[in-house]
Order: structure tokens, then C-alpha cells, then sequence
DNA sequence: ATTGGCACTCTAGCAACCGGAGTGCCAAAG
DNA sequence: CTTTGGCACTCCGGTTGCTAGAGTGCCAAT
């Protein structure tokens, strides 16, 4: 799908002023005629020249015009080799760095820090920010800890990894007492901190096969196991990203057609288009970049995605980016996000590396 | 502000004549003439007569037409006429109630409540729906817990009222062993449970300050509290409301211009204004509407809000809600949102009263 | 009190028109 | 062979003028 072969027949010269038209589209927002680029590219051509160079273009399927007389505008192909090599991105100022930095540096929630990301990714876009729950391949066990709410409830506090906590309430098939529930934890915190949670799961079912005598508590603890297991799932199915900043994305007239809207607003709330979306993001380092259709994703058609994917521990678990209109002002947008995810990751990292 | 002074001038054919009009209007959208006016009324009148009543109900404000040669359209006195006084509600299908008592029934956690309650209103009405955090006069303190993490951090959990939890991280200002820690959560466990936050803290600080000698546990201790009790607050200060299907609103015409739009979903993050909105309906029992500017709120121009307080344990302690365009069918809105304030109640005090 | 009649007003929609911007092509110039 | 000026052509966006339709307000008649 994306024409990244160069385009070797392209001269220098046609190459800059395609990088022109398209700073320039990007910034105005207007289709580019000859005239403004013969006269903003510095070159000293006449209109007529740029024109034929603008026809060479268009063959080329970098640019169109979206009627017979206006000028012209970049092509998903365009966008594409503009930025994969004509790009210049501009470098943030250390004042930027210096308060992301704070303001990541704060947090102790590692969902806080996942939400300021996006924030910050939105607000300083003036675009739509977001930021994928982190995914391990190991969960690990930390502690676990039973508190007793009724005869019929017990709330069950789950830390893992870093600092993640989890609470969720249960309702076992049978009453435990206080004791018992201690135990229990007890029990499970000696033997299993440091394990990954899938492992602890197999083993506990192999435990309880392995014993039949004494069954009784044993088949409880791991069914109880087991629910948490699901639980880590059952909580980034329902929420498997946040989107923060949506509503920027009203303010920009290529996307402001109700029906686009719709299908934009849509598409966010299905979540699972979108997650599979992102997770294509993970693998590949560094910034990703999909542009308007390129996404293979009807929604997404006049937008773009620009993503960087975030490591705890030099393992990439998660994905954040901007999504905005595909007339964004990739120099900045670039940057940022890498420098979000990174920072992002650092946050994390800091928490979790804190020996327990 | 509000005319409620009942117009008793008005004839009850005229009653009866606004009260076709403020219906038509209310489905069809636009301004309802006296020609269509003399069809639908069922009074066999020609519509010259109507007339006569249409420019006596614009006389009293009730009624206004955009121009000359238009039909006439409901003031915010007319809505609020309406409402008071002409208004048949719908009753809601026993499937309604039933499909609600479901989806509310399977929920233990109290946020998750909360959310699924602001969803229902915002799917069935097809407009934005919200729910307050609930607030009590006295927050109950049921039981703590410390996990030291690292020598830097410990996670507190608090669990208060009904099931309600709260996870935070604290950087205590020395070392604390793991037995220091279940100590100190036996004593406050044991001594404080049951009994109202804030007063918990009072009494540690009166504690703290008739001891001197060992004052170093305690000091620490007391500390640490203080500490929780804020962040009750602090969590419901970032977050006092959920709003859900906001971009619902974008699919009615009467609001979708953009300047509007824009106004009305910075209000919503802005969120200070709204939450003193909805602390006046806090006393109110019963639904309460705002009707277009009624709420004295510039951002809620041509929105109306229907409103309903739910209590836990017969105290008001939570606003639940809709907010759409005026022109919306009250009928059906007032009944489900009042049937969802009473379930959520309900569902609420189900968790709270299950013996401990 | 109710009604039909009538003049009046305002809007929405449509067609016609025009200036501006930009193109493509061609022939001349470098 | 590239560059350039010239020129005819196209298309869009805004403006104008017009008409049909809907609805009103008022008046005189019932």
C-alpha cells in the first residue's frame, strides 16, 4: 500500500516543491496554485514552469486538484514521501521537555500517568490524544490481599507489576471467615510473589488436580485465582484505551461534516477496530504513521495516526499517539509524540524498577 | 425567573391549543401554524380563530414566532407552562423497568454503577446523560489497609460506606516495617470502624497533640489519615460527574452549529459551573428541569436539563440526569430519569445495608 | 365570538450572472 | 531542450433577482 519506492524519477527540483506545496497546504489549508508556490519556493521559476512540474506531480499520483480550477493538494501517496523523505522535523524546545517531564514526574497512579499522557498529547495537538493500556506478556504477581465486606462479598486487592492495583469484589460459593481469608493470602503472597499470573494459575490448577483428598479449600483458593487471572482481561477489554481531547477534532473543517463526525465518534466508542489498529503499532519502534485510507479503516478516512509505542523494561507493552485531521503539522506532531512515549515510559519504568 | 403563576387568564381552549402546539413542535421541529394548528386540535375551529388565541398566547409570552410569516414556536415560558401544567407523562413498559433492574442489578462496584446508570439514560434518550459522584454529609470508615511497596511508598486502602474503595500511594515520611504498618491498620481498624471520617481526624489530631511524649508513632500516624481524608475529596474534585453520549448531542440540528457545540462541550470539561448547577437540585426530591437559560448558564442556551436527585439510605446524596435540546420529549425523558434515580438508589443501598 | 377574505411579509429555493483563480497548451525565446 | 509569456478555457463562490409557499394581522360580515 505505501509508495515508499522513492520515486527515483523525481527531480531534486520537483522534489522541493513538492515539499513546499505541501507545508504550505498544511499550513493554509487551500489548494496550492502555481502562482503562490513559483513565488514561495524561492526558486525563481516562472508560474509556467512550476505548472508543468505540478503536471509531472500529479502523473506521479503525489498531488491533485479537487477541480479543474484550483490548485493543488497532496495525495495519500504525497503526504506518504513527504514525510518519509522530505520531512524536516522541527525540535521541541527544552522548555516543552523540561515540563512534560514535571508534569509526568508527579504521578504515582501509573493510570494518572496514562491519562496525563493523553492529555498532554491532546492539548498541545489541539487534536485527540491517546494512549493504549500497557499489555504484558507476564503479569506478575505482587501481593494479594482478601478483606471480608459481607457474608457474601469479598473485595480482593490485586497488586501486580509496578504499582497497579486492582479491586474487585467476588462472591465466593461458600462463607469464609476472617482467618481463613488470611490465610489464605498469606498463603498465596509467600509462595507465588514475583511469578507471572498465568503460571500461578496453571500451577494452582495442577496443585488441585494433584490432591484430591483435601480438596475442599484448595479447589476454592484456585477458582478464586483463576477469577482474578480473568479479571486483568476483563478490565482492558472493557476499557482497552483512553481517548482524551475527541472534541478538538470538531474545530477542523475537513472533518466537521456531520457524517464524518459520526463515523469518527463511532468508531472511537466500537474500541475494537481501533485496538487492532494499535496493536499493528506495537511492534514496530519508533514513530508509525498512518495517513487518511491507509489505515485500511473506513473511519479513519480523512485522518491521520500518529503513534509511538512506550517499553516498561525495554519490552514495548502499549502504544500512544494523536489522532487528527491528515492536514496536521507532522514537524511538530512527530516529535512530541515521540517524546511523550518516551517519557511516558521513563515514568513508568521508575515506579516499577523501585526494588519492593 | 420561572413563570409559574399558572396564566389564569388563559381560557382552557387556549391551555389545550398551546399545549397541541408545544407537541407538534416538540416532534416535528418546525414552527406550527394556525392552519395546522385548526387540523390537529380536534376543536373545530377554523384557523383564523386560532389566530386570535395564538396572538393572545403571544401576548403572555408564552409562544414567539422566528418572523413574520412563520408559525409559532414555545418560549422558555411555554416549555415551562407545559410542563408544569399540561404535561401527560408516558408511563414507562414493564420491559423498560424490568431491562433497567437487570442491567443494575449484576453491578458491585459502586463507580461501575454510577456509569452503567449515566449510560442507560444517554442509549435510551438518545442524548447526553450524567450522574454525580454521590457525596455524603459523613463518610463512614470501614476498614484500611497498608501494602508497604518499596521503602519509598505504601499503598493505602480505604474502604468507606458501601463497598467503596480507595487505592493511593503515600510517601510516608520515614521507614516503616511491614508490622509497624498492620499494626497501625489494626489500631485504627479496631478502634475507628463505623464511625465518620472526618471526625476520625479530629480525634487523632486531639490525640496527637494531649500526648507529647510518644508523640513519634502517632504523629506520623495521624499524619497519614489527614492525609486520606482529603482524598476523598481531591478524587471527587478532578472527577465530580460522569457525562455520557455527549456526541449525542451533535445530531440535533438546533445545536449543531458549530460555535454552539463548542461552547457546550468546554462547559462540560470546564466543570465547575456544571457542579454548582447540579448542587442546586440536590434538594430538590422529585425530577427538576432547566429549561434553556432557566439554568442562569450561558453555555446551556437551547439545552434543557432533566434532573433527579437518588439518595442512599433516604439522603440525598447524588444528581442523575439528561441533557438535550429543549425541544425534547419530556414525556418520556421525566419518567426515566426518574425511574433510574429511584433503581440506582435502590441499587446503591442494596451493597450499603448488607451487614458488614 | 367566529369566520372568510385579503393584503402583506418573510423565507427557501432556483436560475442567472460575474469576477477571480488556476489550469493546459502552444509558440516563441533562451 | 528548458523556460517563459500569452491566451482560451473551466470551475467555484458570491451576489442578485425572482417566485412560490406559508403564515400572519386586520377587517368586515355573520
Amino acid at each position: 500500500m505505501s509508495d515508499t519506492s522513492k520515486f527515483p524519477e523525481l527531480s531534486e527540483r520537483a522534489q522541493h516543491l513538492l515539499k513546499v506545496l505541501v507545508e504550505r497546504y498544511i499550513n493554509g489549508g487551500q489548494p496550492v496554485g502555481s502562482r503562490a508556490l513559483s513565488r514561495e519556493a524561492g526558486l525563481s521559476l516562472s508560474p509556467a514552469t512550476i505548472r508543468n512540474i505540478m503536471a509531472d506531480l500529479e502523473d506521479c499520483g503525489l498531488i491533485t486538484s479537487p477541480h479543474t480550477s484550483a490548485g493543488r493538494l497532496p495525495t495519500v501517496s504525497g503526504y506518504r514521501f513527504f514525510i518519509d523523505s522530505l520531512l524536516t522535523v522541527k525540535p521541541l524546545g527544552q522548555e516543552t521537555v523540561r515540563q512534560f517531564q514535571r508534569n509526568l514526574g508527579n504521578i504515582d497512579d501509573p493510570e494518572d500517568l496514562l491519562e496525563t499522557a493523553s492529555r498532554m498529547l491532546s492539548d498541545m495537538t489541539h487534536m485527540a490524544g491517546l494512549v493504549t493500556m500497557p499489555r504484558r506478556e507476564a503479569i506478575i504477581f505482587r501481593m494479594i490481599e482478601f478483606l471480608p465486606l459481607s457474608e457474601q462479598r469479598v473485595l480482593v486487592i490485586l497488586v501486580t507489576n509496578a504499582q497497579e492495583v486492582q479491586n474487585r469484589i467476588i462472591h465466593p460459593a461458600r462463607r469464609f471467615s476472617a482467618a481463613e481469608l488470611t490465610a489464605v493470602a498469606n498463603y498465596l503472597n509467600s509462595v507465588y510473589a514475583g511469578k507471572d499470573l498465568a503460571s500461578i494459575r496453571e500451577s494452582l490448577l495442577q496443585e488441585l488436580s494433584s490432591t484430591r483428598d483435601q480438596m475442599d479449600r484448595e479447589l476454592i483458593h484456585a477458582a478464586e485465582i483463576a477469577d482474578l487471572a480473568l479479571q486483568c482481561d476483563r478490565k482492558r477489554r472493557k476499557k482497552p484505551f483512553m481517548l482524551t481531547g475527541e472534541t478538538n477534532l470538531m474545530d477542523f473543517d475537513e472533518l466537521a461534516s456531520k457524517e464524518r463526525l459520526r463515523i469518527l465518534f463511532s468508531a472511537f466508542r466500537q474500541k475494537e477496530d481501533m485496538v487492532h489498529l494499535l496493536d499493528r503499532c506495537l511492534e514496530t519502534s519508533g514513530v508509525k504513521i498512518f495517513i487518511g485510507e491507509e489505515s485500511g479503516y473506513q473511519a479513519l478516512d480523512q485522518c491521520s495516526l500518529v503513534t509511538a509505542s512506550y517499553s516498561i523494561e525495554d519490552q514495548a507493552v502499549g502504544v500512544l499517539g494523536v489522532i487528527g485531521p491528515t492536514r496536521m503539522e507532522y514537524e511538530h506532531v512527530i516529535p512530541l509524540v515521540d517524546l511523550t512515549a518516551k517519557l511516558l515510559g521513563a515514568a513508568l519504568n521508575q515506579k516499577s524498577l523501585s526494588p519492593s
